[in-house]
DNA sequence: TCCGGGTTCAAACGACCGTTCGTCTCGACC
DNA sequence: GGTCGAGACGAACGGTCGTTTGAACCCGGA
């Protein structure tokens, strides 16, 4: 009840790019549709039809292969926080083993940041899958709720990390920065983009990944230390 | 076009709280429940039926007194954000004119924490008013969102007294860390804070306002401060 | 007393929703 | 060649939605 969020197998669903008539393509093709449709107008503005219509498919599909679009939302909610997990647990583990298992805090919250902000970058292709997961976290149903806050053991091992980097802080301590930096990790909506860029005149660019990351880390890692 | 958010009238239309039959008292009842739904279960998920029930009043008093449910939502908003933001110039004038108009960065902070902070306690009545925000805020029509993105105005002053407060940072870094710093404040969901509970094992006590927004500010302020 | 504007009310309208049904197509297998 | 099951398809079902309608109601002013 407790690993909904981490999916048993890697199943080659993207095979849906090769040209052929690949069997199974029409779910594939609802799938990349409704990820997209979501992402951009949310969960509740789009309709199965609008899903069907954008894939090409027939509007049956959606409960033919999902079962519901519940459900639907629910196994797109869930591949992508898997990967994103898979992810972040990859670098910190690639941190542990640089640092003899002791990492510094801005290795630990360069494991969390830098995840979604690659996948954000516009030389990769999935700023969809981002901004899917920013909405399915705020404005998903129940179900996608109560994953997430059930399923917390890939956390667990961050909050361990920055308690051996930081003995000096208390427990309580290290959990609410936590709380506070994965809030800033989740909250890079595109909206808020905008709105940093009016409101400084068209000073800050949007498209550097790279500095922002940097950015995030000095902000997060400072915060993260403070007396 | 750049004014929505802050109205023009205070609008007693708290005034359904006296025992007799108020003339537009259903306007505030109305205005009352469904401030109270959306902020407990989103504005898509609660039907204007559902407000005139929990109201008590007509079904048709929603489209009577505010036009359509998409309306009453923005008053809601208008009214609300313009509370928040008014509470929050207020203070920044208070520590302008304590500091000679030059007030350091923990103060500046300290006046756009506070109001939302304040409305949580449990001991003020206005949790669902903040709940409402935030949801309103990321679940929005597009019209809400419009507002969002072109009233700065009330930013700026803040931006202003950041850069006066930190001369050593570029403008470009005050406005990306005024962008982190807002985005923590806007990111207290209960839900989130479920989460933290859920993960620290019962650590942090959550009806512990005052200590929060010290927790807050210590992270905040650090941050701001980063070399 | 009658009038008229402001407000409430029950009822319905038309649109859209997620889902289901029965049928048809087509390729694999005996 | 005949059978079978998976999948695609058009069409419809039952329900809920926001909104509108037109009549009833209330009450202060002529």
């Amino acid at each position: 009840m407790s690993d909904h969020l981490t999916p048993e197998a890697p199943e080659a669903l993207d095979a849906s790019l090769e040209g052929g008539e690949d069997p199974a393509a029409t779910k594939a093709q609802v799938f990349a549709a409704a990820e997209r449709l979501f992402a951009l107008h949310g969960f509740q503005n789009v309709s199965v039809r609008d899903i069907t219509a954008e894939a090409g498919v027939n509007l049956a599909s959606v409960n033919y292969h999902f079962g519901s679009k519940d459900a639907l939302l629910f196994e797109i909610f869930r591949r992508r926080t898997g990967e994103l997990n898979r992810e972040r647990a990859r670098m910190l583990h690639e941190a542990n083993d640089r640092r003899g298992g002791n990492p510094p805090v801005r290795e630990i919250l360069e494991a969390l940041f830098t995840p979604p902000l690659r996948w954000a970058d516009p030389a990769h292709d999935r700023r969809v899958s981002v901004q899917f997961i920013i909405r399915a976290r705020s404005e998903g149903t129940e179900e996608i709720r109560q994953a997430l806050q059930n399923d917390v053991s890939h956390l667990a091992r961050f909050a361990e990390a920055l308690k051996t980097a930081c003995p000096e802080l208390t427990p309580e301590t290290v959990y609410w920065r936590l709380h506070f930096v994965l809030g800033m990790a989740h909250n890079n909506r595109f909206m808020e983009f905008d709105r940093l860029h009016h409101l400084s005149g068209g000073l800050t660019r949007e498209g550097d990944v790279a500095g922002l990351l940097k950015r995030m880390l000095d902000f997060a890692e400072a915060g993260f230390l403070a007396a």
